[in-house]
DNA sequence: TTGTTAGTTAGCAAGACTTGCAAATTAGAA
DNA sequence: TTCTAATTTGCAAGTCTTGCTAACTAACAA
Protein backbone atom coordinates (compact mmCIF):
# COMPACT_ATOMS: atom_id res chain seq x y z
CA UNK A 1 0.00 0.00 0.00
CA UNK A 2 2.64 2.48 1.00
CA UNK A 3 6.36 2.29 -0.22
CA UNK A 4 9.11 3.07 2.14
CA UNK A 5 9.39 6.47 0.60
CA UNK A 6 5.79 7.10 0.80
CA UNK A 7 5.72 6.10 4.51
CA UNK A 8 8.42 8.52 5.30
CA UNK A 9 6.92 11.39 2.69
CA UNK A 10 3.63 10.96 5.06
CA UNK A 11 5.71 10.91 8.02
CA UNK A 12 7.61 14.11 7.35
CA UNK A 13 4.47 15.90 6.11
CA UNK A 14 3.51 15.51 9.69
CA UNK A 15 6.64 16.80 11.34
CA UNK A 16 6.17 12.58 12.73
CA UNK A 17 10.25 11.37 13.04
CA UNK A 18 10.50 8.49 11.46
CA UNK A 19 10.93 6.03 13.92
CA UNK A 20 11.87 2.16 14.06
CA UNK A 21 8.64 1.82 16.21
CA UNK A 22 6.39 3.63 13.47
CA UNK A 23 7.96 1.85 10.70
CA UNK A 24 7.13 -1.50 12.29
CA UNK A 25 3.46 -0.89 13.87
CA UNK A 26 2.35 0.76 10.75
CA UNK A 27 3.77 -2.24 8.59
CA UNK A 28 1.96 -4.90 11.08
CA UNK A 29 -0.83 -3.06 10.79
CA UNK A 30 -0.87 -3.02 7.27
CA UNK A 31 -0.54 -6.55 6.74
CA UNK A 32 -3.27 -7.19 9.65
CA UNK A 33 -6.86 -7.48 8.44
CA UNK A 34 -8.21 -9.39 11.49
CA UNK A 35 -8.91 -6.30 13.82
CA UNK A 36 -6.09 -6.65 16.34
CA UNK A 37 -6.22 -4.52 19.72
CA UNK A 38 -3.42 -2.83 20.80
CA UNK A 39 -2.86 -5.38 23.02
CA UNK A 40 -2.73 -7.67 19.83
CA UNK A 41 -0.19 -5.65 18.10
CA UNK A 42 1.69 -5.38 21.23
CA UNK A 43 2.40 -8.81 21.18
CA UNK A 44 2.94 -8.82 17.24
CA UNK A 45 5.69 -6.55 17.45
CA UNK A 46 6.86 -7.33 20.62
CA UNK A 47 8.61 -10.41 18.78
CA UNK A 48 10.21 -8.03 16.22
CA UNK A 49 11.28 -5.38 18.77
CA UNK A 50 11.69 -6.55 22.18
CA UNK A 51 11.42 -3.59 24.46
CA UNK A 52 9.12 -2.05 22.62
CA UNK A 53 6.63 -0.64 25.06
CA UNK A 54 2.49 -0.96 24.99
CA UNK A 55 1.90 2.39 25.78
CA UNK A 56 3.82 3.35 22.45
CA UNK A 57 1.54 1.09 20.58
CA UNK A 58 -1.04 2.87 22.02
CA UNK A 59 0.46 6.41 21.35
CA UNK A 60 1.30 5.51 17.52
CA UNK A 61 -1.87 3.81 16.84
CA UNK A 62 -3.28 7.13 17.81
CA UNK A 63 -1.71 9.02 15.93
CA UNK A 64 -2.12 6.70 12.44
CA UNK A 65 -5.83 7.09 13.06
CA UNK A 66 -5.49 10.65 13.75
CA UNK A 67 -3.80 10.68 10.46
CA UNK A 68 -6.94 8.90 8.59
CA UNK A 69 -4.51 6.14 8.11
CA UNK A 70 -6.44 3.44 10.23
CA UNK A 71 -10.31 2.86 11.80
CA UNK A 72 -10.90 2.71 15.62
CA UNK A 73 -13.56 -0.18 15.67
CA UNK A 74 -15.41 -0.82 18.47
CA UNK A 75 -17.24 -4.24 18.28
CA UNK A 76 -18.18 -3.97 21.82
CA UNK A 77 -16.00 -6.25 23.62
CA UNK A 78 -13.87 -3.93 25.63
CA UNK A 79 -10.86 -3.17 23.91
CA UNK A 80 -10.67 -1.21 20.84
CA UNK A 81 -9.47 -2.51 17.35
CA UNK A 82 -7.60 -1.01 14.88
CA UNK A 83 -8.31 -1.16 10.90
CA UNK A 84 -6.37 -0.78 8.23
CA UNK A 85 -9.06 -1.08 6.01
CA UNK A 86 -10.36 2.92 5.78
CA UNK A 87 -12.85 1.70 2.90
CA UNK A 88 -16.54 2.30 3.66
CA UNK A 89 -17.52 -1.02 5.78
CA UNK A 90 -19.15 -2.65 8.21
CA UNK A 91 -18.38 -5.51 11.15
CA UNK A 92 -19.68 -9.24 12.02
CA UNK A 93 -18.09 -10.88 15.30
CA UNK A 94 -18.42 -14.18 15.61
CA UNK A 95 -20.41 -15.04 19.08
CA UNK A 96 -18.27 -18.24 19.61
CA UNK A 97 -14.43 -17.48 18.31
CA UNK A 98 -14.67 -13.77 18.10
CA UNK A 99 -13.54 -13.49 15.10
CA UNK A 100 -14.31 -10.10 13.03
CA UNK A 101 -14.79 -9.65 9.37
CA UNK A 102 -15.70 -7.48 7.28
CA UNK A 103 -18.92 -7.08 5.63
CA UNK A 104 -20.48 -4.59 3.42
CA UNK A 105 -23.90 -4.03 3.31
CA UNK A 106 -26.68 -2.89 0.66
CA UNK A 107 -27.07 0.21 1.32
CA UNK A 108 -25.86 2.55 4.36
CA UNK A 109 -29.30 2.52 6.69
CA UNK A 110 -31.66 5.75 6.86
CA UNK A 111 -32.75 6.80 9.62
CA UNK A 112 -36.66 6.88 9.70
CA UNK A 113 -39.50 8.93 11.42
CA UNK A 114 -38.74 11.81 13.74
CA UNK A 115 -35.00 11.63 13.94
CA UNK A 116 -34.77 11.67 10.35
CA UNK A 117 -33.37 15.44 10.64
CA UNK A 118 -30.41 14.47 12.86
CA UNK A 119 -26.89 15.35 11.03
CA UNK A 120 -25.47 12.20 10.72
CA UNK A 121 -21.88 11.84 10.65
CA UNK A 122 -20.97 8.36 10.98
CA UNK A 123 -22.58 5.67 10.76
CA UNK A 124 -21.81 2.07 12.82
CA UNK A 125 -23.38 -1.18 12.11
CA UNK A 126 -22.03 -4.36 14.23
CA UNK A 127 -23.67 -7.69 13.46
CA UNK A 128 -23.44 -10.46 15.81
CA UNK A 129 -23.64 -13.98 15.47
CA UNK A 130 -21.45 -17.33 14.22
CA UNK A 131 -18.73 -17.56 11.44
CA UNK A 132 -19.23 -19.68 8.59
CA UNK A 133 -16.57 -22.03 10.57
CA UNK A 134 -18.44 -22.00 14.09
CA UNK A 135 -21.70 -21.81 12.31
CA UNK A 136 -20.77 -25.49 10.78
CA UNK A 137 -18.61 -26.88 13.92
CA UNK A 138 -22.02 -26.27 15.85
CA UNK A 139 -24.70 -28.04 13.62
CA UNK A 140 -21.79 -31.34 13.52
CA UNK A 141 -21.12 -30.99 17.85
CA UNK A 142 -24.02 -28.63 19.07
CA UNK A 143 -22.76 -29.04 22.55
CA UNK A 144 -19.40 -27.81 21.81
CA UNK A 145 -18.21 -24.19 21.89
CA UNK A 146 -15.16 -23.24 20.21
CA UNK A 147 -12.76 -21.50 22.45
CA UNK A 148 -12.94 -17.85 22.49
CA UNK A 149 -10.61 -15.95 21.06
CA UNK A 150 -9.67 -12.68 23.63
CA UNK A 151 -7.74 -9.76 23.47
CA UNK A 152 -5.38 -10.22 26.50
CA UNK A 153 -4.46 -13.40 27.32
CA UNK A 154 -2.81 -13.44 30.58
CA UNK B 1 -46.22 -0.41 31.70
CA UNK B 2 -46.10 -3.02 34.84
CA UNK B 3 -48.33 -2.48 37.81
CA UNK B 4 -47.04 -2.96 41.51
CA UNK B 5 -48.50 -6.25 41.62
CA UNK B 6 -47.65 -7.62 38.56
CA UNK B 7 -44.26 -6.77 39.16
CA UNK B 8 -44.43 -8.59 42.38
CA UNK B 9 -45.33 -11.24 39.65
CA UNK B 10 -42.41 -11.04 37.70
CA UNK B 11 -39.85 -11.41 40.33
CA UNK B 12 -41.52 -14.08 42.26
CA UNK B 13 -41.52 -16.04 38.98
CA UNK B 14 -37.75 -16.02 39.11
CA UNK B 15 -36.92 -16.63 43.01
CA UNK B 16 -36.09 -13.18 42.78
CA UNK B 17 -36.80 -11.26 45.97
CA UNK B 18 -39.25 -8.10 46.01
CA UNK B 19 -36.60 -5.52 47.48
CA UNK B 20 -37.01 -1.90 47.70
CA UNK B 21 -33.63 -1.14 45.62
CA UNK B 22 -35.08 -3.57 42.59
CA UNK B 23 -38.61 -2.11 42.92
CA UNK B 24 -36.72 1.82 42.85
CA UNK B 25 -34.45 0.83 39.74
CA UNK B 26 -37.14 -1.02 38.35
CA UNK B 27 -39.16 2.07 38.60
CA UNK B 28 -36.98 4.44 37.69
CA UNK B 29 -35.27 2.93 34.68
CA UNK B 30 -38.47 2.30 33.21
CA UNK B 31 -39.20 6.10 33.22
CA UNK B 32 -35.91 6.97 32.14
CA UNK B 33 -35.51 7.28 28.00
CA UNK B 34 -32.53 8.66 28.16
CA UNK B 35 -30.48 5.41 27.96
CA UNK B 36 -28.93 6.15 31.11
CA UNK B 37 -25.28 4.70 32.55
CA UNK B 38 -25.63 2.57 36.04
CA UNK B 39 -23.46 5.88 37.42
CA UNK B 40 -26.22 7.91 35.91
CA UNK B 41 -29.46 5.81 37.71
CA UNK B 42 -27.10 5.47 40.89
CA UNK B 43 -26.95 9.17 41.00
CA UNK B 44 -30.78 9.03 39.84
CA UNK B 45 -31.65 6.50 43.33
CA UNK B 46 -29.75 8.20 45.52
CA UNK B 47 -31.65 10.77 45.84
CA UNK B 48 -34.51 8.03 46.68
CA UNK B 49 -33.36 5.85 48.47
CA UNK B 50 -29.31 7.35 50.35
CA UNK B 51 -26.91 4.08 50.82
CA UNK B 52 -27.86 2.36 47.74
CA UNK B 53 -24.72 1.26 46.55
CA UNK B 54 -23.76 1.03 43.13
CA UNK B 55 -22.72 -2.45 43.59
CA UNK B 56 -26.11 -2.99 43.80
CA UNK B 57 -26.79 -0.89 40.58
CA UNK B 58 -24.92 -2.99 38.39
CA UNK B 59 -26.01 -6.35 40.02
CA UNK B 60 -29.80 -5.72 39.63
CA UNK B 61 -29.31 -3.90 36.01
CA UNK B 62 -27.85 -6.94 34.91
CA UNK B 63 -30.37 -9.13 36.47
CA UNK B 64 -33.06 -7.31 34.58
CA UNK B 65 -31.39 -7.53 31.43
CA UNK B 66 -30.81 -11.16 31.56
CA UNK B 67 -34.92 -11.72 32.48
CA UNK B 68 -35.35 -9.53 29.20
CA UNK B 69 -37.08 -6.29 31.03
CA UNK B 70 -34.05 -3.97 29.43
CA UNK B 71 -31.48 -3.66 26.76
CA UNK B 72 -27.53 -3.11 26.69
CA UNK B 73 -26.99 -0.50 24.44
CA UNK B 74 -23.56 0.28 23.57
CA UNK B 75 -22.97 3.20 21.84
CA UNK B 76 -18.89 3.24 22.59
CA UNK B 77 -18.84 6.21 25.12
CA UNK B 78 -17.22 3.58 27.33
CA UNK B 79 -20.30 3.40 29.73
CA UNK B 80 -22.85 0.84 29.08
CA UNK B 81 -26.15 2.04 28.53
CA UNK B 82 -29.38 0.47 29.80
CA UNK B 83 -32.71 0.80 28.00
CA UNK B 84 -36.45 0.02 29.14
CA UNK B 85 -37.31 -0.02 24.90
CA UNK B 86 -37.39 -3.39 23.93
CA UNK B 87 -38.48 -2.75 20.97
CA UNK B 88 -36.26 -3.44 17.62
CA UNK B 89 -34.63 0.09 17.44
CA UNK B 90 -31.34 1.50 16.84
CA UNK B 91 -29.80 4.26 18.39
CA UNK B 92 -28.63 7.87 17.57
CA UNK B 93 -25.19 9.74 19.39
CA UNK B 94 -24.86 13.33 19.00
CA UNK B 95 -21.35 14.56 19.04
CA UNK B 96 -21.62 17.73 20.74
CA UNK B 97 -23.98 17.00 23.72
CA UNK B 98 -23.39 13.12 23.81
CA UNK B 99 -27.57 12.78 24.47
CA UNK B 100 -28.69 9.30 22.63
CA UNK B 101 -31.54 9.14 20.80
CA UNK B 102 -34.04 5.60 19.65
CA UNK B 103 -34.26 5.67 16.01
CA UNK B 104 -35.77 3.51 13.63
CA UNK B 105 -34.61 2.50 10.31
CA UNK B 106 -36.45 1.60 6.98
CA UNK B 107 -35.12 -2.25 7.65
CA UNK B 108 -32.43 -4.32 9.22
CA UNK B 109 -29.01 -4.11 7.02
CA UNK B 110 -28.40 -7.16 5.24
CA UNK B 111 -24.46 -8.22 4.75
CA UNK B 112 -24.14 -8.63 0.97
CA UNK B 113 -21.35 -10.47 -0.53
CA UNK B 114 -18.81 -13.38 0.93
CA UNK B 115 -20.34 -12.36 4.50
CA UNK B 116 -23.66 -13.11 3.55
CA UNK B 117 -23.85 -16.29 4.61
CA UNK B 118 -23.16 -15.90 8.45
CA UNK B 119 -25.32 -16.68 11.04
CA UNK B 120 -26.60 -13.31 12.33
CA UNK B 121 -28.08 -13.43 15.70
CA UNK B 122 -28.27 -9.58 16.23
CA UNK B 123 -27.09 -6.37 14.57
CA UNK B 124 -26.48 -2.79 16.52
CA UNK B 125 -26.52 -0.02 14.54
CA UNK B 126 -25.16 3.24 16.29
CA UNK B 127 -25.72 6.99 14.54
CA UNK B 128 -23.11 9.13 15.39
CA UNK B 129 -23.89 12.74 14.38
CA UNK B 130 -25.58 15.64 15.78
CA UNK B 131 -28.72 16.26 17.40
CA UNK B 132 -31.04 18.54 15.58
CA UNK B 133 -30.66 21.26 18.72
CA UNK B 134 -26.84 21.04 18.66
CA UNK B 135 -26.66 21.32 14.86
CA UNK B 136 -29.30 24.31 15.23
CA UNK B 137 -26.84 25.69 17.40
CA UNK B 138 -23.76 25.03 15.77
CA UNK B 139 -25.04 27.10 12.73
CA UNK B 140 -25.94 30.01 15.00
CA UNK B 141 -22.44 30.01 16.63
CA UNK B 142 -19.90 27.82 15.02
CA UNK B 143 -17.36 28.25 16.86
CA UNK B 144 -19.71 27.26 20.00
CA UNK B 145 -19.58 23.55 21.51
CA UNK B 146 -22.37 22.16 23.68
CA UNK B 147 -21.15 21.02 26.76
CA UNK B 148 -20.77 17.57 26.34
CA UNK B 149 -22.95 15.38 28.95
CA UNK B 150 -20.72 12.83 30.53
CA UNK B 151 -21.78 9.76 32.59
CA UNK B 152 -19.61 10.14 35.91
CA UNK B 153 -19.41 13.60 37.02
CA UNK B 154 -16.62 13.60 39.27
C1' DT C 1 31.12 14.26 12.05
C1' DT C 2 29.28 16.55 15.87
C1' DG C 3 26.13 19.35 18.42
C1' DT C 4 21.47 20.82 19.25
C1' DT C 5 16.83 20.19 20.20
C1' DA C 6 12.11 19.20 19.31
C1' DG C 7 9.84 15.18 19.14
C1' DT C 8 9.45 10.36 20.93
C1' DT C 9 9.63 6.37 23.90
C1' DA C 10 9.22 3.69 28.10
C1' DG C 11 7.67 2.97 32.58
C1' DC C 12 4.69 3.58 35.92
C1' DA C 13 0.83 5.69 38.19
C1' DA C 14 -3.77 6.57 37.86
C1' DG C 15 -8.50 7.03 35.82
C1' DA C 16 -12.90 4.88 34.25
C1' DC C 17 -15.93 1.19 34.23
C1' DT C 18 -17.08 -3.24 35.87
C1' DT C 19 -16.89 -7.53 38.51
C1' DG C 20 -15.39 -10.87 42.40
C1' DC C 21 -15.72 -11.74 47.06
C1' DA C 22 -17.30 -12.23 51.75
C1' DA C 23 -19.50 -10.33 55.70
C1' DA C 24 -23.71 -8.21 57.20
C1' DT C 25 -28.50 -7.75 56.32
C1' DT C 26 -33.21 -8.98 55.07
C1' DA C 27 -37.46 -10.85 52.40
C1' DG C 28 -40.34 -14.46 52.56
C1' DA C 29 -41.72 -18.90 54.16
C1' DA C 30 -42.85 -21.78 58.09
C1' DT D 1 -41.27 -14.98 65.76
C1' DT D 2 -37.71 -17.82 63.78
C1' DC D 3 -34.97 -19.50 60.15
C1' DT D 4 -32.53 -19.49 55.93
C1' DA D 5 -31.51 -18.58 51.32
C1' DA D 6 -31.21 -14.55 48.74
C1' DT D 7 -29.54 -9.86 48.61
C1' DT D 8 -26.99 -5.76 49.56
C1' DT D 9 -22.71 -3.51 50.66
C1' DG D 10 -18.10 -2.12 50.73
C1' DC D 11 -13.93 -2.90 49.03
C1' DA D 12 -10.43 -5.04 46.40
C1' DA D 13 -9.12 -6.12 42.04
C1' DG D 14 -9.33 -6.65 36.79
C1' DT D 15 -9.23 -4.64 32.19
C1' DC D 16 -8.41 -1.16 29.00
C1' DT D 17 -6.63 3.31 28.35
C1' DT D 18 -4.42 7.75 29.28
C1' DG D 19 -1.41 11.26 31.94
C1' DC D 20 3.02 12.37 33.26
C1' DT D 21 7.94 12.80 32.91
C1' DA D 22 12.66 11.45 32.67
C1' DA D 23 15.61 9.36 29.35
C1' DC D 24 16.44 8.94 24.62
C1' DT D 25 16.98 9.93 19.56
C1' DA D 26 15.83 11.36 14.61
C1' DA D 27 16.54 15.17 11.94
C1' DC D 28 18.71 19.30 10.83
C1' DA D 29 22.45 22.53 10.75
C1' DA D 30 27.12 23.84 11.36
MN1 LIG E 1 -12.78 -3.80 9.06
MN1 LIG F 1 -33.03 2.88 22.86
ZN1 LIG G 1 -16.38 -18.26 14.81
ZN1 LIG H 1 -26.74 17.44 20.86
Amino acid sequence: MHSPTELAQIFREKQLKLTPQRQLLFGLLHENNAHPSAENLFEVASKQMPGISLRTVYQTLGELAEMGELQLVDVGDGAKRFDPNMGEHHHFVCESCGSIHDVEISSTPKIRGEGAGYEVNEVGVVFHGKCTRCSAATKRSPGHQAKKQVARTK
